[in-house]
DNA sequence: GCGCATGTAAAATGATCGTTTTACACTTCA
DNA sequence: TGAAGTGTAAAACGATCATTTTACATGCGC
C-alpha cells in the first residue's frame, strides 16, 4: 500500500479513537511505520495530517452516502456506523480540537457539510418531486442527531430516525 | 464569588471554547485568578475538574430545560446555543477527547443524556397523553441534531427542529 | 557509476504538559 | 498566643509535545 495512504487511514483510526490533540506524533508514525522525517515530507505538519485525514474521509463517506432516497441514505450512515464505529463526527470534532482556529481544518468541515447538504437536496426532489429547504434542514438534523446519538445509544437510532425523516417526507408529498 | 464556583464557571468557558486538551493548567489558574495549589486542592486533577465542570453544567442545563411542551424544550436550546455559544454537546466532546476512558467523565456524559432522554419522555406524555418511545427517541434526535447543527448553521436551525418536533407529535396524537 | 530522490533511525530542539513541592502570608478560632 | 486552615508565588518535576536536523541506506534513470 501506498506510504501516504497507509499514514492517512491509520492517523484517521487513531484521531478517531483517541481524539487528535491526545494522538502524538510518535505513535502515528509507529503506527504507519514510517519515520518522521517521511511524515512531514508527505503531511507539511500535523494540521496538514489532519487536513488530508478530513478530505480523504469526505470522498469516502460521500461515495458511500451517495444514494436517491431517505431509505438508502439512512441505510448508508448505519452501514457507515457500524464499520467506522460511531463516535460522532470527526469533522465536528476536528474543528472543536482546534477551537476553529485552523483555516484548512474549518474549510475541510464546511465543505463536506455542504456536499451532505447538497446530496440530501437531491433526495428531497427524488422524494417529493420538487424542492422542498425546510425537508431538507429537517432530514439533515435527524441525519446529524442520529450520528451523534449512534455514539451513546448504539446504532439502532439511525433506524429510528429514518422512520421519521421517511413519515416527514411523506406528509410534504402529501400537502 | 466562591473560588471553587468561579474556577469552575472559567473552566468551563475555556474548555468549551478551545477544547480541553488544548487547555493548559496555566491557562486555567490565570483565568480563574488562583494558584495551582489552590486548584488541586479543590479538584484534585485535571480531570477531576473536567468532571466538576461537567456535572456543573448538568445541573444548569436541566435547569433551563425543565419545560412540559415541545415547545418550551425547544425555546429553552434555542435561548441555551445563544447564551452559552454553539459548540456542539460539551459532554459527547469531553468524552470523545478523552477516548472514553476516563469513568468519571463517562459517567457525567451517561447521566446527562439520560436526564434528557426522561424530561423529552414527560414532555411527551403531556403532549400526546401516554408514553410512545419512538417519539421519544425522535425528538431527542432533533434535540441532538440541532445542538450540533448550531454549531455551522447558527440557532435558526433549532426552529426547524423545533416544528419538525411538532408535527411529529401532532401525528402520533392523532393516531 | 554518478546523482538524486526517497526512505530510515535517532538525537536534539525548545516549548509545554500535568502535577508536586517549597516557602511564605493571612485569617480564624480556641 | 498559637495552631490549623486556606490562600499565593514560584520553582522544579519528569514526561511528552510538534518539529528539525544529522547521518546513513536504498533503488532508479541518465
Amino acid at each position: 500500500m501506498d506510504i501516504r495512504t497507509r499514514l492517512i487511514s491509520t492517523a484517521e483510526q487513531l484521531f478517531d479513537r483517541h481524539g487528535f490533540n491526545a494522538t502524538g506524533m510518535d505513535r502515528l508514525t509507529a503506527g504507519a511505520g514510517i519515520s518522521s522525517r517521511t511524515l512531514y515530507k508527505h503531511v507539511g505538519s500535523k494540521n496538514g495530517l489532519i487536513a488530508a485525514v478530513l478530505n480523504e474521509r469526505d470522498r469516502r463517506f460521500h461515495r458511500q452516502v451517495e444514494k436517491d432516497s431517505i431509505d438508502a441514505l439512512f441505510g448508508a450512515l448505519e452501514a457507515w456506523s457500524a464499520q467506522e464505529s460511531a463516535r460522532g463526527c470527526l469533522f465536528l470534532r476536528a474543528c472543536q480540537e482546534t477551537g476553529g482556529d485552523v483555516p484548512e481544518i474549518a474549510e475541510a468541515m464546511a465543505r463536506h457539510k455542504q456536499r451532505l447538504r447538497d446530496r440530501i437536496g437531491q433526495i428531497v426532489v427524488a422524494e417529493i418531486g420538487r424542492r422542498d429547504d425546510e425537508l431538507v434542514e429537517t432530514i439533515q438534523l435527524l441525519f446529524e442527531g442520529a450520528t451523534h446519538m449512534a455514539a451513546y445509544r448504539g446504532i439502532t437510532t439511525v433506524d429510528v430516525a429514518r422512520r421519521a425523516a421517511q413519515r416527514l417526507a411523506d406528509a410534504a408529498r402529501a400537502s
